[in-house]
DNA sequence: TTAGTTCATTGCAATATTACGATTAATATG
DNA sequence: CATATTAATCGTAATATTGCAATGAACTAA
């Protein structure tokens, strides 16, 4: 075990608890909120403001971009990271329906 | 290892990656939309609806109820769980602030 | 070419999570 | 009381995650 029965839910749970795990962890957290705040959003940055160290930042940075949340752009011998708009717009959607369901009026406890 | 650095992160980071961890199981996204959507929450009726042991379902409520986001009543030999309100709430704003950022305009890639 | 810079990847150790059988605790019912 | 029902807890196995040192790959500059 330690594995999560994937095929007992629907894709909709599944994918909310994979945008979710994402958001798990506060590195990934501060990240997204470095992105957002800023424009110089060159990955050596992040693991000066972050202080993990590199090859951890850059792990974090690859799960991020392997759920499409992010993208990274080769400068020279940087990259620069920022939000995939439109993914990032699309994860909200999903977010915010579950998150904003309606609690049934008659409290049953 | 394996174990995360809290202390380099704030407060608000912390807590938006405990609420994210909680929604990071589809077990659990599928127990609180159950909640949401009838009212009758008997615990046996988590573990036939979802289809994992009993313990495991047990386990799953124990963590959202830690972190506040259900109730637990006992009614005789069974346990009633309900969305504790208030607490839904204020873990929404938390979470819609983090995800319903301004993405600046200038494109940086 | 050589050295330096930046970031990804590999490999590994430590810890966390998931799942469940077995058991226990609490309450109900005959 | 004895038995059944329901759910929590314990113990444990399997897998996942986190973090980093070491290394590698790609580019730049001298």
């Amino acid at each position: 075990m330690g594995l999560v029965k994937t095929e007992k839910f629907s894709d909709l749970q599944n994918e909310i608890a994979l945008f979710a795990k994402a958001f798990g962890h506060p590195a990934r957290v501060a990240i997204l909120q470095h992105l957002f705040k800023t424009d110089a959003c060159i990955c050596g940055d992040l693991v000066h403001e972050i202080g993990l160290a590199q090859p951890t930042i850059s792990q974090h940075l690859k799960e991020l971009k392997h759920l499409g949340l992010i993208k990274g752009n080769v400068e020279g011998t940087s990259v620069c990271y920022c939000i995939e708009t439109k993914n990032w717009t699309k994860m909200k959607t999903v977010m915010f329906q579950f998150l904003d369901q309606d609690i049934s009026e008659e409290a049953c406890c």
